[in-house]
DNA sequence: AAGAATGATGCGATTTAGGTATTATTATGC
DNA sequence: GCATAATAATACCTAAATCGCATCATTCTT
């Protein structure tokens, strides 16, 4: 069975008239007439009674049109969806990110690239860089906002979209609050209130990193899994904390934020993509992207 | 396009290889990979990602798939269906009836058949006798309860359902009470009790002819458009009133039934259906009728 | 580096579909 | 009542599509 055999059942059904028919289709009327008796055959019943005369849907023919029709035009959406795939104007376009990548940029780029491709379904899942990697580079994952060192290394092509220093964050009264700037020799001999390996190992480690550059190693204090509970614990004088410098822009009561003298850990995200599986779908979004970026 | 290609191209999704796609399929390899890339071809888009060494859906593939066995099982069930029909096991089955015959033997005749073919839909609907048989001749009834005199003069096949004497309902202390049976002569000038000619004019004159037939004119007393006020007159001795038999089986308090001495209304209904429609749904429909009657 | 696995391609044979001419049948008009 | 017009079916031919076989090209494995 052909699709072109239900289309012209369908025309035929309109017309009640081969001849009709034959000429809406652009073709003559023996052909159709010959096409009708084959898909009559295969289906094993007559769809049409005619008399040499008169042609007439049959209670089977009834039913098979309203069959017809529906997979036909199923099948239209289907490859009208097929060529909006193609265009990156349908799909699924699946996004990861981490924690910290979640700005108003961020968010703002979702809003409008769901405005401006509403058939486009996005499936956002938070996970930490590496594993993102992996999944960017096997092809399940379009889109990574990770850390970009991690980008860096992997050349994977991408676009920066947050650089910001870690600062500290002291009680007011606590003794190196008075200086404009602390060195990270006078932090390793404060404890320091972090959340537990087991939280975000990349940026644990990347913590003591940040210090052994330095030939030092933080002295640990309170571990605690929220950072609420961080700062409040640093208000309390039971040490310092350290946070990317955005998400203390409306400072807590009785805190203070200051930077590190020398240079030490500088936060940044990229959105990264991979070359290889490149898509339009994905090329829509880094356009979106980064034309919100010039607005 | 045609239906075993997207049949095909769905085994191959499942097989994700063409050798052993091919083999389900009873086919050579090379056509199939030929089949596979035409469809491609047609759609405009890449249905698999095939490196020589592995075969994956592409997103459009993934989409594509899922429309295609939606497509190719509705025509499977389609066809199932259209066999199901050409069995009677299907499809709309139209049935006319007239008001006075719907006994008990109509309705449970519906029931059975309702169960034994629950895929068939059965569309009651009230008419006159006439009206039934031009739907049945022109094809729009498969079925009509109807008034047995009509079908014989019309020569359509047909069986004979309901054959019962119209009799007469008379207060229990009529003057005309006393006998076994009542003469029509004697009726005549009694006060009749009856509906209104436009309630169901062809009992209406059927009854003026039944008269007729013995050169009489019924004399009409009260005109009431329900049966049970028509009873309450009789009752106070107004007249009487004509029933069919069975319409008394209990009889009311305070009233008598008797026959017609003479031989008067016979109220006749056969269950009728046009030789040159009959279709595997009227068979199938007589006979569950007729095994009832057995039974 | 050689061989096995696997999808693509070339070619000839068969099947299938479409076009033209014609036939058969039925309704309509004089 | 017969001739004609209308209309679907049939016959026959040509063109196109499909299939199977043989082969090629590429890539993974050992």
């Amino acid at each position: 069975m052909r699709i072109q055999q239900l289309e012209n059942f369908i025309v035929l059904a309109e017309e009640l008239h081969f001849g009709k028919a034959a000429e809406r289709l652009h073709m003559q009327q023996p052909p159709l007439s010959r096409q009708i008796k084959a898909l009559e055959d295969e289906l094993g019943v007559l769809l049409f009674k005619r008399n040499n005369r008169k042609v007439e849907l049959t209670e089977e023919g009834v039913f098979f049109l309203q069959e017809a029709k529906a997979v036909t035009t199923r099948l239209t959406v289907a490859q009208h969806t097929l060529k909006a795939m193609g265009n990156g104007e349908a799909g699924t376009l699946r996004i990861g990110f981490v924690d910290s990548s979640i700005t108003e940029r961020f968010v703002t780029a979702m809003g409008r690239f769901k405005e401006q491709y509403p058939n486009v379904i996005i499936e956002l899942e938070e996970k930490v860089s590496v594993e993102q990697l992996a999944a960017i580079e096997e092809g399940s994952l379009h889109i990574g906002f990770i850390r970009t060192h991690l980008v860096e290394t992997h050349e994977l092509p991408h676009i920066d979209v947050i650089s910001e220093p870690y600062i500290v964050a002291l009680a007011k009264d606590h003794p190196l609050a008075g200086q404009e700037t602390v060195s990270v020799y006078d932090l390793a001999k404060e404890p320091l209130i972090f959340f537990p390996h087991r939280k975000n190992p990349g940026i644990y480690n990347w913590v003591l990193n940040g210090f052994s550059q330095y030939g030092l190693v933080p002295k640990f204090g309170f571990e605690v899994v929220m950072d609420q509970a961080a700062e409040m614990f640093v208000a309390g004088g039971f040490g310092y904390t350290l946070l990317p410098s955005t998400s203390c822009r409306m400072g807590r009561r009785g805190l203070t934020y200051k930077r590190v003298k020398e240079p030490f850990l500088n936060l940044r995200i990229s959105m990264a993509w991979s070359q290889a599986h490149e898509c339009p779908l994905v090329k829509n979004f880094i356009e979106v992207f980064t034309q919100q970026a010039d607005s």
